[in-house]
DNA sequence: CCGATTTTGACATTACACTTGTCAAAATGA
DNA sequence: TCATTTTGACAAGTGTAATGTCAAAATCGG
């Protein structure tokens, strides 16, 4: 009972610390930012092309789980910035795919790379097993949440 | 070597699990709230106010860190729906007190305890443990990120 | 092949959650 | 007492999206 409450609290206060983690997270990623002409969202862009190779702007928009319309913006200000180009698309004409540049290519390993360091450096306070856990546990009340949300058509 | 880039990417996809969980934390939140006249922040003035007891709007913003005359709108809202109200500052004539009406303190208990609910049926398919660990990772990398981002002076 | 449906890029509008700036009254503190 | 700080109120701006709509084009079912 008293163990049973107590789950419930860490776990409520763990869900509490996603907003502080975010924003911890984005202020560090924008601070590796700077000197680039990249920005947070364009960065994200050259992320999900390096990691799952070129794709269309619908196709970016569902990984990334935001609007296609704010996709195509954030792609066209890439695009403008020489960071990906379009590249013609042989299963649908109106859709280029959209592929990395060998300077976008350069830019977004370069700016990984700093960042795995910093992951590095982090997780040497912890333990694999400890990180290990750690993720588990977020997806599964990742997941657990959102089951109990759903009650949506 | 190779056990030390795996910590990195785990923690890596750890840390941008930050923004789902955020978001399926606050649509569940956001659902529960239905039929009640609140919205999700002036459910943040009851949780503060409720946790920490009275206190005036600068203390709350500190606390939720956010700027003052956004709390000040939230809380003015609040008063308005009639969950909260003012009280007589002795230390500072001009800020008020804000403490929770009998209305607001049975709306927030209540808020609160089906949100425990929840937190306990997710609870079941985890570890005491676990649930721990995962806690003091997230606390730990938060603290690591602010300490790498803060070069600003 | 053809007509109906869907996909896509483009553009416009709106919503939301804040931040920033400014004021004047009031409160505080030296 | 007088300079400084705090506070509430109000105005405007910003960033990150969602939502709505169109027309061209592409795809699909027969």
């Amino acid at each position: 009972m008293h163990n049973v409450n107590m789950k419930a609290e860490q776990l409520h206060q763990l869900i509490w610390m996603s907003r502080p983690l975010m924003q911890a997270a984005e202020g560090c990623v924008e601070n590796g930012l700077t000197g680039t002409n990249l920005t947070v969202r364009m960065r994200a862009v050259l992320e999900i092309l390096h990691k799952y190779g070129e794709q269309t702007v619908p196709e970016l928009a569902a990984r990334l789980d935001i609007q296609r319309q704010y996709v195509q913006i954030m792609c066209n200000e890439t695009l403008t910035s020489g960071f990906i180009e379009q590249r013609p698309n042989p299963r649908h004409k109106r859709s280029p795919i959209l592929t990395l540049t060998n300077q976008g290519s350069a830019l977004i390993e370069d700016i990984l790379s700093k960042e795995m360091q910093i992951m590095q450096e982090m997780s040497e306070d912890l333990s694999t097993e400890d990180i290990a856990t750690a993720l588990k546990v977020i997806l599964s009340v990742v997941d657990g949440l959102k089951k109990r949300t759903g009650e949506r058509k």
